[in-house]
DNA sequence: GCTGTAATATCAAAAAATCAGAAGGCCTCG
DNA sequence: CGAGGCCTTCTGATTTTTTGATATTACAGC
């Protein structure tokens, strides 16, 4: 018997609270109900996800690891039941300039959903650096950008910035720190690093740190955010990791805890540039508004496309 | 309402197959079932999935959009109703090496796995080149490594490869390489060349390049394969990628082919490093058993650990 | 313009899955 | 050794899902 979603939610909640008793009372219903979810369940994964004992449920390591999967699949069932999709039927060519780091860790997914949102939309797509980007938007060789707009220099480039995520202190449970009232950059230099080598990180890192007067004691460069994340967990080191690569859940023996640090630390931001004189035609306009609707940005009226955003008509009439 | 799993198979089985109908028989249920259900996601999700027509089902863009999530929901599902979970309770320290482009691209969710499955070991992660590892192995600094087991040197280093994967031609659908014969790296060079930058597949490509007499006309070098795939799809280029990245399923407006090129092109292998006289440990026993059983490799009886794996016992009896 | 065909939509009844509530067993703690 | 938690099992009630028959719609051929 294929399993069903109200088992998977029945499971997590029953591995949350420890107790089918009071996962059944979070759930609002009979206890029973939960019990024979989960007997089923059990039965047809084939596997014993729980230990039972007199005071309640612990999850086997079997459990643990279905746990892990439960939450993939209940966090890809929301993001399939909260689709916004940007409406019309948009043709054309689209030159989008994004830099190498955007490239690899931003945009991935959402030329994914570009394309699939407008199957008639071409999007070219070049790797540049900021400086060749602001060039080739007031060349008119790109037709927009996706870039750290907190680098974006000339001011006859416009941006919007999509997202924005602070960074933290990511430290493993028990740590030390969490006991401290304050923790500044001299605490973490005395601790071990791991240092995140993508989106810039590395620049960014060496940018607040040399205003500070201490450095990083690095243990390790990776690539990977997941490496990371198990070895701040597993005690190896900490690491100063943006909110971009939150989860929101934490896993038992996967445990891991932020700190805010007490010097500022610059949040990356990542969007969108154009040239302040372009106009924006409708696949520039589908291209903005996808990201705006992606990141909960409201949404402007797109009645008299094409045509210029509004707070450009102030600074360029042209439009 | 919550959505279902069944509605979700349901809505798959009908998009795939363009007709409720076909999709019932398919499911070996009443058409009207199927109806019913489909009538009832489109409800919750509150998006309209089908275009209908007298010819049957045909998706909407936001159909589109679901069926690649809901895809994504079934892909999760299917993990996690056949784990495999590596059995016992191993405590201790592993001390592990791995090469750059290993802990970004293959490391990371076996390292959250291996934390599942064993609480206790705590796996110490060092990041080294090749060289360094086959040292430090030997030195007993590391007792074992993950790497690339084709560029393995030191006869004194045993090691074991997990993952073999093929490198393909990738090309948009509809591309003139389709209609040819055969197809070879001089071929690629007059085409627009979209170069992955991780795992060494720049420097890789280079050696097969370089025994050739051909170079790629490199349009764009990226370090996310989601980025080339797009690309590709979209025609701005080919690529030569490892079967690594395969998706089991494609979607429409997603066109990719696959090209098997005339010249052999090096498969990437990775794997275990051990020193031969090393003896294995529990630890080190079950991080190769994770493995094994990872990528489905027979497992041995691991009744008499620590012991050296029956292969090593002929060279070196020192077990 | 019929008319046949092939598709989806609708509806009431039947079947299946799920649920609540009660009873029972096991364990722990006082 | 008894009370209180907790999980399991059982039964009948309830809800969801399926079925099968019956519209309804669009299109193609005559």
């Amino acid at each position: 018997m294929p399993i069903s979603l109200r088992q998977i939610r029945y499971f997590v909640a029953t591995a949350e609270l420890g107790q089918i008793s009071q996962a059944a009372v979070e759930l609002s219903i009979s206890q029973s109900a939960v019990t024979t979810a989960i007997r089923e369940l059990e039965r047809t994964v084939n596997l014993q996800l729980f230990e039972r004992s007199s005071s309640g449920m612990g999850l086997t390591p079997a459990g643990r690891e279905f746990l892990f999967h439960a939450y993939e699949i209940l966090q890809k069932v929301h993001e399939a039941t909260h689709l916004t999709i940007p409406s019309g039927n948009v043709e054309g060519r689209l030159v989008v300039a994004a830099t190498y780091t955007v490239i690899g860790y931003f945009l991935p997914d959402h030329l994914q959903r570009l394309q699939r949102a407008f199957p008639g939309l071409d999007i070219q797509l070049h790797e540049v650096n900021r400086e060749a980007i602001e060039e080739g938007l007031l060349d008119e060789r790109y037709d927009i950008a996706v870039l750290l707009t907190s680098n974006v220099r000339d001011p006859q480039i416009a941006s919007e910035t999509m997202m924005s995520s602070t960074r933290r202190l990511w430290v493993p449970s028990r740590h030390p720190f969490l006991k401290k009232a304050r923790v500044g950059l001299a605490d973490v230099a005395r601790e071990p690093y791991i240092m995140l080598t993508v989106d810039e990180a590395a620049n960014t890192s060496l940018s607040y740190w040399s205003t500070s007067h201490y450095s990083p004691n690095v243990k390790l460069r990776t690539s990977s955010v997941e490496a990371v994340r198990s070895m701040v967990a597993s005690g190896q080191g900490v690491a100063i990791l943006s909110d971009m690569v939150y989860r929101p859940w934490s896993l038992e023996g996967q445990r891991l805890e932020t700190i805010v640090l007490q010097e500022p630390v610059p949040a990356m931001n990542v969007g969108l540039a154009w040239a302040r004189h372009a106009r924006f035609n409708k696949a520039m306009e589908a291209f903005r508004a996808y990201f705006r609707q992606a990141f909960h940005i409201p949404q402007m009226r797109t009645d008299t496309s094409p045509s210029a955003p509004p707070h450009l008509a102030k600074t360029d009439g042209a439009g």
